[in-house]
DNA sequence: ATAATAGTGTCTCTCAGACAGTATGTG
DNA sequence: CACATACTGTCTGAGAGACACTATTAT
């Protein structure tokens, strides 16, 4: 840019203002994944207060006027599961904006995926009057009914959706599937992970071909793998994940794949 | 929920004031790709106004008040490319909202990809004082350093690469590709597409045979395949979309594939 | 004939699917 | 020992990479 036209941008700004355009609220909204007794959960939070009063709902808030989405996202996520600060996988999903899919006015809403491991039990936050881990099996976020399915508020239905969907296909891709699990991990506790995503288990010894085949999936553990299960068996080679995110073929879903 | 839970919700929102939030721009911007001279090629507007005068800049604009994100988008891209209605490909890409992206105000973009085959060239529109095509190559969007590139206004450079790598990615799994090309087209124009967008050309026989193998990736054209080119040189089969949309195993890139 | 574009055939190797078997721990 | 969990081996077939070859048009 030419210092003539720098000097015409400072003096335009200076006498800028905003005037002709719609104005927006501005939220982010989190589907937070973990496993629990072997199925894929999300945290939601029942609402306190109006719309949607005593439905259950993602967590989420609004974007602060001076931090980014991600900062919001960050904090939100930190604030919602308790921990100082959020270490998991976080990723935005999508923007979700009909008009009205809030009733009170315009919001649009910036969806995340995050994924953590043994996430502590949540407490009830300043607007929800309760918080827990729902199996997304107990949930009607696809066509399916459930007599005692919960009231899920606003389109969060269609997020969760949305957010199984890219976990799904993630675990096909990358290595996204150990941010499922502590370290140090048993090959069958990632199994477990891939078990509880896709709703079918992958071939026992495709899988750890797959995996072990895979050059920085995982890492063996220094410890020497011991510690054994609760009621006996083989204990289990530990490892840890490597340094690769892809996975180059990726490890595909078939049909051939057995429903658990 | 209960009728009395009801009849609170109705009192709650007559009485509801927005107040306590931040208040945001919302705006789309459309990556638009299309293939001009076997180079993917994206749209561009040259900004006459401030901030960054004469810079160039995806075509986008406000979400109005009483519209979809979607809506909005679709709007932008018939305005922006001077078709009554778009009927190409137009996905979501992802939300960028960094504090500090506009020095006017708080904006948050919704960016968009959108693929069209044969788009009229472009006319200037309100607030823009030129609009072109530009070949991907001879943009500023990865490390890759050019005498002669373009200034490119915001993050923009940032959403085209984003874009750019969403649409090489979907190639390998879905059957996007045909969304470049007006029908009928000829294998050839299809391979053409993958070249243009990869960077490099796909082994022509395993081409071939991935798509003919796939079901309904393309169909016959029923007008029988002649009209020979430009300077001789066997007359081509000519085909259309079929009907699948997705890839099943992928069609992936390869470090193997020759570069253009 | 030559050039140009379109299309076929085939050998090989990698890798995934299926499934049977072996190993090592606890009570 | 039975049982539970962990791990290994192998046969087979689908499909991708590489590359050579044939076909049909215009000039």
């Amino acid at each position: 840019m030419s210092p003539a036209s720098r000097r015409g941008e400072r003096a335009f700004l200076a006498n800028y203002r905003p005037s002709e355009f719609p104005s927006f609220a501005v939220t982010v909204d989190l589907a937070v994944f973990t496993i629990r007794q072997g199925l894929l959960s999300a945290l939601l939070v029942r609402r306190a207060g109006h719309p949607y009063q005593g439905c259950w709902a993602l967590p989420g808030g609004f974007v602060h006027a001076k931090e980014s989405i991600e900062q919001a996202a960050h904090r939100e996520l930190a604030e919602e599961t308790g921990v100082a600060e959020f270490t998991g996988h976080l990723e935005q999903l999508r923007t979700y904006g009909d008009a009205d899919r809030d009733p009170r006015m315009r919001v649009v809403s910036v969806a995340h995926v995050a994924l953590a491991p043994n996430l502590p039990d949540p407490r009830a936050g300043g607007d929800a009057s309760g918080a827990r881990w729902w199996p997304l099996e107990d949930l009607d976020i696809d066509g399916t009914e459930h007599a005692d399915a919960p009231l899920l508020a606003f389109d969060h239905a269609q997020i969760l959706f949305d957010a199984r969907e890219r976990v799904r296909a993630k675990l096909e891709y990358t290595t996204l599937a150990t941010r499922f699990v502590d370290e140090p991990f048993a090959l069958s506790d990632l199994r477990r992970v891939y078990s509880a995503v896709w709703g079918r288990s992958p071939d026992l010894g495709n899988f750890r071909r797959k995996v072990l085949g895979t050059e920085g999936f995982v890492v063996p553990a220094q410890q020497a793998g011991t510690a054994a299960g609760p009621s006996g068996g083989r204990p289990p080679a530990l490892y840890r994940q490597g340094g690769a995110t892809v996975l180059h073929p990726p490890f595909m879903r078939t049909s051939h794949q057995v429903r658990m």
